[in-house]
DNA sequence: AATGCCATTCTTGTATGGAAGGGCGGGTGA
DNA sequence: TCACCCGCCCTTCCATACAAGAATGGCATT
């Protein structure tokens, strides 16, 4: 059951439509395999179809919901292959990416990068993983910046909602100070240039993703394909 | 102005207006700039503006169309800078993929990469650009295959669009017989196992693409940002 | 009792009419 | 002659009505 009103103030219905409804998917407040249907939504936000229907159309082509012509539409359920190839992806770009700032290493690079790590070790402290989450998307958001290619990270960001979901399913379980270790090591690399070290370390990051899909897999099973 | 038909017989007709937009915007006879409007596209196909409008907003998602809300929709200026980091995307995930091929080496990839290399000199020497287009276009997708990532091809098909622009700006100027070239260090480097030498020649193959765009910009200076 | 058919009732797809807002040109005033 | 303002026209946006396909349940028939 989706309960995220409309009270943000986007220019159009249709796009706080779009907005309320992928928070509601990310949130699991609508699970994937949940049948919706335009006049559904309609009714239950006070609009009209017609701003549903394109609502649902930019949702289905960023993958969350599934159209089905002439049938109901469903929340997309997560696809474990899609969302490993989704991280070869990410992989790839954020290796590059670390080679770069490794291989053209600013000044002030490590210091901006050591201090997002202050940050998220006092949001681990405060156990607020909320913030934690936010901050550490930060980081590798300054870490594509600094390669001199942030648009690289708004595909991730597209792609990663599909692991958002995951996630969301297991909010406090992720070990921060763990992340936060492997963030110090990156940085550590990047401060002495040493691009391998920095691959290998980005590498050994992501990939603990991997254990959380799968965990969640045995967890979830419902919510997968 | 739009020429193309709408006889390809998808399920609906929204979808056949995208189908038929996006050939007119890739093949250029819609050009960058070009102020299109729901009714007027309506009109020329004998539809109502209903699926036109949910076509624009499919293009407008995939970067092809600009809508401004209460304004004319444009066809989109190809972005100089988005297309250099749609090849920075590209070259990270094909480098990703290149290593993994050359570092798993199977008995039959060499085998097919090189079958796939006769036809492209066939196409080349027919003097068919079209076709060697999609070869090439199937070379790098048959790598992806081999990595086992096809689906990350996908992205990169999503995101080569507004390369194809370009591309379609320059037909018959890029030269077949170096690309054929490239492709075959490729497979050779793939045959001895040699990811560092695959990289290499990966990259220096799509290095190429800067020089295209470069030229491009400086012939066509109005379909750009 | 079991099975096949048909109607009802969902769904999405399409058409059309009006509302709201931005741009542009003509006219008016200085 | 130049600048400003107002009205017309264009656009997208939203609402609503209708059409058509798909599933489901009941009913009739065997």
């Amino acid at each position: 059951m989706a309960a995220t009103a409309l009270e943000n103030t986007k220019e159009t219905i249709a796009m706080r439509v779009v907005d309320a409804l992928r928070d509601d998917i990310i949130t699991m407040a609508l699970k994937p395999g949940d049948v919706i249907s335009e006049s559904d939504i309609a009714g239950r936000y006070g609009v009209s179809r017609q701003p549903v229907r394109e609502a649902f159309i930019r949702l289905a082509q960023q993958g969350l919901l599934l159209i089905r012509p002439k049938r109901a539409t469903v929340v997309k359920k997560i696809s474990p292959l899609g969302v490993r190839q989704s991280r070869f992806i990410r992989e790839s770009i954020e290796v590059e990416i670390i080679r770069r700032v490794a291989g053209q290493p600013s000044d002030d690079a490590a210091d901006v990068l050591t201090k997002l790590i202050a940050d998220q070790e006092a949001a681990s402290e405060a156990g607020d993983s909320r913030r934690f989450h936010t901050l550490d998307e930060l980081f590798h958001r300054t870490l594509a910046r600094l390669a001199g290619v942030e648009y690289a990270w708004q595909l991730i960001d597209d792609h990663k909602m599909q692991l958002d979901r995951v996630r969301y399913l297991t909010l406090g379980v992720s070990s921060t100070q763990r992340a936060i270790a492997e963030h110090k090591q990156i940085v550590e690399a990047v401060a002495k240039a040493d691009a391998a070290a920095a691959e290998m370390a980005m590498r050994a990051h992501l990939a603990r993703a991997e254990l959380l899909l799968n965990q969640t897999i045995s967890d979830f099973p419902d919510f997968f394909e």
